[in-house]
DNA sequence: GGGAGGTCACTTTTT
DNA sequence: GTGACCTCCC
């Protein structure tokens, strides 16, 4: 890496450093730039020296500020493009981003190799130092699905019941840890403990193993082991720290706490010490010794105040965010970070932005009230000098298809209204809102039927779809001939007759001489270890690797990839697939092929998609969005539906039994990035039977609609028309009878919501029995007991009292017991090429499935013998041994 | 080795 | 209701 030379401070053309004091001062008066924002925004961007911490209601101009701000940097000469790190979450965001710095400085923001997300800086920083921590700069970034299938192999080795303790559950535990900055020394006991009987740990520096030995990084590697460089190499954490004058980040609040470790690690200026000590000469710092006590997180909890010496010159670092937006928890993000920046960061100055451009004031009202009721928050108050508008319309509904059928005609009525007043209601700036995907479901159908158009958005993502996934493995196979995970994947796809055993002897091969697995297949490829079919096929398959990596330097490589798709038969698997989904499989493919085109080589597009897992395909057709509130976050929309606001959905059980009140506090920020999403118009629905996983359930409606202030809502019915069947559709009495054994139910939200009906459209527990074309089966209701004996042909039941699953786990045991015990050799050292022969010409020897026989020729590792009984045969070394 | 049928679980999602 | 995954059997 070059990257030395890139630190030489080159001179400046228009503004050396000097000139850069200059131009601030006289440029205070005309930077047009800056007439445009309010105070508050204006003090955020040119607060420029120490800590500073931009608390951003949502629709207050964050992106503004950001953007502005390096506008400013850049304008004012304090530092060059290149001097300038600036971090987001998303790609998306990384790359709106850049295009607004683009629009306000030109081509310079090219010049900007420090703008990306969080990973991607890591990556490009782990790559240049790669060796440091164990890694060839080339390493391969592998996703989830590698992640898992490299976990079970490694479960499997330990022969641990992958039903008890599946691949998923250390997945996401090591994810967890490296969320917090724990690398395996530093877990602590207690929690690797949970694991397989203790072996979690164990597992979990198994897993490192492995990585480095396939050269290759997971996600939470890209930023663990950019601290693990930082630490143990003062040296190269000093380059970057004094490589960038200016930090900025984007969406603080998410930040989780490796995301902090890093940004503090580069945000401070550290004196080159004794190795180790890479943050200065603090006690409470858990370096790679690991001697701090009571590690909670790798945030440094203990000593934390000591840590931050005053004394030390802390960066220009500018963070961005906003708590009450926080809702990713659940992976590992810490409002923490923000809640206590000026702790971390001392002598922060933070400046809220609390002047809201994007609501109304109904809105923002209902938005502010509801989130006033959470406790863990700095406090904010949004204001907005837009009309009052709409009130927050509530609309309660009988059912999950009531409730699809009454927004369908909002928006039908919506379209009419605007076109009456000769405008438009674009569908593109209208969002239904949800808090789980499998609520979509019923507005596609709803809006098929009704011809409306629709998009969803953050569905299965491009390449995480299967067939883009294998073509993927071809390409990585070819570009990365040790990538194990890859070959594994499609090895056997299309299925050419090599199933586990013959996978199993390249394994054992693989590992007996220490060589990838595409190595170990080409030797076993020469010889006649295999039975001629699977050796056949896997000559022919190594055969055409070798063929497509010499194409590699000459074919373009979108040109490459149709030749692989082809020639492996990948294609023809899809083109005979008579399934409903494989023309569009085949169109993935082929939007794969032209999406690489826009790559200057295989490397950088593999590069690409490993860490920018999307593709823009430019959809031009209006359409109404469909998508969950999480992935709501950042949008806007002039009107927002929000279903499903019941008690168990929204907020959703599952958080409250995991994570408490945080996790209702959570929600209830999730509600509130749900509202201010809406410009114009928000509505609110519950419907009071919703069928989940197949069974009818009665719910009651969110307590976060009691937290709604009731002089900015209005509760409504729903829209009427469609066959009459609305909350009036059956009598009180029903209800009454339904509210007797209901008692239960005495929430405020539940009497409100009743109150104000009049009529509510739900009972509680009566378990009406409800035929689709709303028409109610009135059977008897005389207790739960009935209920459930009534169920029995019904569609409508509640979950069994008993929890009805009966596990008959833990019968299974002992995964594929392999009949050899794997003995690693070490002086086996057979390296890819493997030039050293264990045997000799003229030895006697012996092979499992051949026999005795007599070397006659050794060329490397291959071996050709003459077996007494089975004749002459080509072995791989390693499968014979002497007598 | 591969297809057919049974069992289970099932919030949110980026990189 | 449904998809993913596993097991069994040919």
């Amino acid at each position: 890496m070059a990257e030395p030379k890139r630190y030489t401070p080159a001179p400046v053309s228009p503004a050396p450093a000097a000139g850069g004091i200059a131009a601030r001062a006289m440029g205070q008066r005309a930077l047009p730039y800056l007439a445009d924002l309010n105070p508050e925004q204006r003090e955020a961007v040119e607060t420029l020296d120490g800590p500073v911490l931009v608390l951003a209601g949502a629709g207050t101009g964050k992106t503004r500020v950001l953007t502005t701000r390096i506008a400013h940097i850049l304008n004012l000469g304090r530092a060059r493009p290149q001097e300038i790190l600036s971090v987001t979450f998303t790609n998306k965001a990384a790359r709106e981003m850049k295009e607004r710095v683009g629009r306000m400085v030109g081509s310079v923001v090219e010049g900007m190799p420090w703008m990306g997300t969080f990973h991607s800086i890591g990556v490009k920083i782990l790559r240049r130092h790669a060796e440091l921590v164990g890694l060839k700069s080339d390493f391969t970034i592998l996703d989830v699905d590698d992640q898992i299938r490299l976990m079970k192999q490694l479960l499997e080795a330990e022969k641990l019941d992958d039903k008890r303790w599946p691949a998923r559950m250390l997945a996401m535990l090591i994810d967890g840890w490296k969320n917090r900055g724990l690398t395996p020394d530093l877990v602590p006991a207690g929690e690797a403990a949970s694991f397989a009987n203790g072996k979690g740990k164990k597992l979990y520096a198994a897993y490192q193993e492995r990585l480095k030995t396939l050269n290759a990084a997971d996600f939470g590697d890209l930023l663990l082991e950019c601290i693990r460089l930082f630490r143990q190499n003062p040296d190269v954490l000093r380059q970057y720290q004094q490589r960038f004058k200016f930090i900025l980040v984007d969406e603080y609040q998410d930040t989780n706490v490796a995301q902090y470790l890093w940004l503090r690690l580069l945000s401070q200026n550290t004196q080159v010490s004794s190795p180790g000590r890479a943050e200065g000469a603090s006690p409470g710092d858990p370096d790679q010794d690991g001697t701090v006590p009571a590690i909670r997180d790798g945030r440094d909890k203990p000593g934390h105040d000591s840590l931050v010496v005053a004394e030390r010159e802390q960066k220009n670092i500018c963070c961005v965010g906003d708590d009450d937006q926080s809702i990713y928890g659940w992976r590992g993000a810490e409002v923490d970070n923000i809640l206590r920046f000026d702790h971390d960061f001392p002598g922060a100055k933070i400046i809220k932005l609390e002047r809201n451009y994007r609501s109304t004031g109904h809105i923002l009202a209902a938005a502010s009230h509801l989130i006033a009721h959470n406790e863990g928050r700095l406090g904010k108050t949004l204001r907005t000098e837009d009309v009052v508008g709409e009130k927050v319309q509530v609309t309660g509904a009988w059912d999950s298809e009531e409730e699809a059928r009454s927004i369908g005609e909002e928006i039908e009525q919506l379209q009419r209204d605007a076109r009456d007043e000769g405008q438009d209601h674009p569908l593109d700036e209208i969002a239904i809102l949800v808090r789980a995907s499998f609520q979509m479901r019923e507005f596609e159908d709803r809006f098929i039927q009704l011809g409306l158009n629709y998009r969803v958005i953050g569905g299965p993502r491009f390449y995480e779809r299967a067939e883009i996934r294998d073509a993927l493995a071809y390409l990585r196979v070819i570009a990365q001939p040790a990538d194990d995970l890859a070959f594994e994947r499609i090895v056997n796809v299309p299925k050419r007759g090599l199933g586990d055993a013959a996978v199993q002897m390249l394994h054992d091969h693989a590992r007996k001489q220490r060589m990838p697995l595409a190595a170990a297949a080409a030797m076993i490829a020469a010889t006649d270890e295999m039975k001629p079919k699977p050796r056949l096929a896997l000559r022919e398959l190594m055969g055409n690797f070798e063929r497509w990596r010499k194409q590699k330097d000459t074919l373009p490589h979108a040109e490459l990839a149709e030749i692989v798709l082809d020639e492996s038969g990948y294609t023809e698997m899809w083109q005979k697939d008579r399934s409903a989904d494989a023309a569009g499989r085949l169109e993935n493919l082929k939007e794969l092929v032209r999406s690489m085109q826009e790559f200057e080589n295989l490397q950088g597009f593999l590069e690409h998609i490993s860490l920018v897992m999307d593709v823009d395909r430019g959809e031009q057709e209006q359409a109404v969005n469909i998508m969950t509130l999480h992935s709501a976050k950042g949008l806007e929309f002039d009107t927002v539906f929000l279903p499903g606001w019941e008690e168990g959905l929204f907020p959703h059980q599952r958080s409250l039994d995991e994570s408490g009140r945080n996790g209702l506090e959570e929600e209830r920020r999730l509600a509130h990035v749900g509202i201010t999403r809406a410009r114009k118009r928000a509505r609110i629905y519950f419907a009071s039977n919703r069928r989940i996983h197949g069974l009818w359930s009665t719910n009651i409606p969110s307590r976060f609609l009691d937290e709604l202030p009731e002089a900015h809502v209005e509760v409504k019915e729903p829209a009427g028309g469609t066959g009459g069947f609305g909350m009036s559709g059956y009598g009180p009495s029903r209800f009454d009878e339904a509210q007797s054994f209901g008692s239960t139910y005495t929430t405020p939200g539940w009497q409100r919501a009743q109150s104000r009906k009049g009529k509510g459209g739900f009972s509680e527990n009566g378990q009406p029995r409800y035929v689709p074309d709303g028409v109610f089966d009135d059977v008897d209701q005389s207790g739960p007991e009935d209920m459930d004996a009534a169920r029995g042909g019904g569609r409508s039941s509640s979950p069994p009292p008993g929890g009805g699953r009966s596990a008959a786990a833990g019968r299974r045991e002992g995964v594929n017991a392999r009949p050899k015990p794997v003995t690693i050799d070490g002086e086996l050292i057979a390296k890819s090429t493997g030039a050293t022969a264990l045997f000799a010409v003229g030895e006697r020897v012996f092979h499992q499935k051949f026999g005795n026989g007599n070397v006659v020729a050794v060329d490397g590792n291959k071996l050709t013998i003459a077996f007494d009984k089975a004749g002459e045969k080509r072995v791989v070394d390693s499968f014979v041994e002497r007598v």
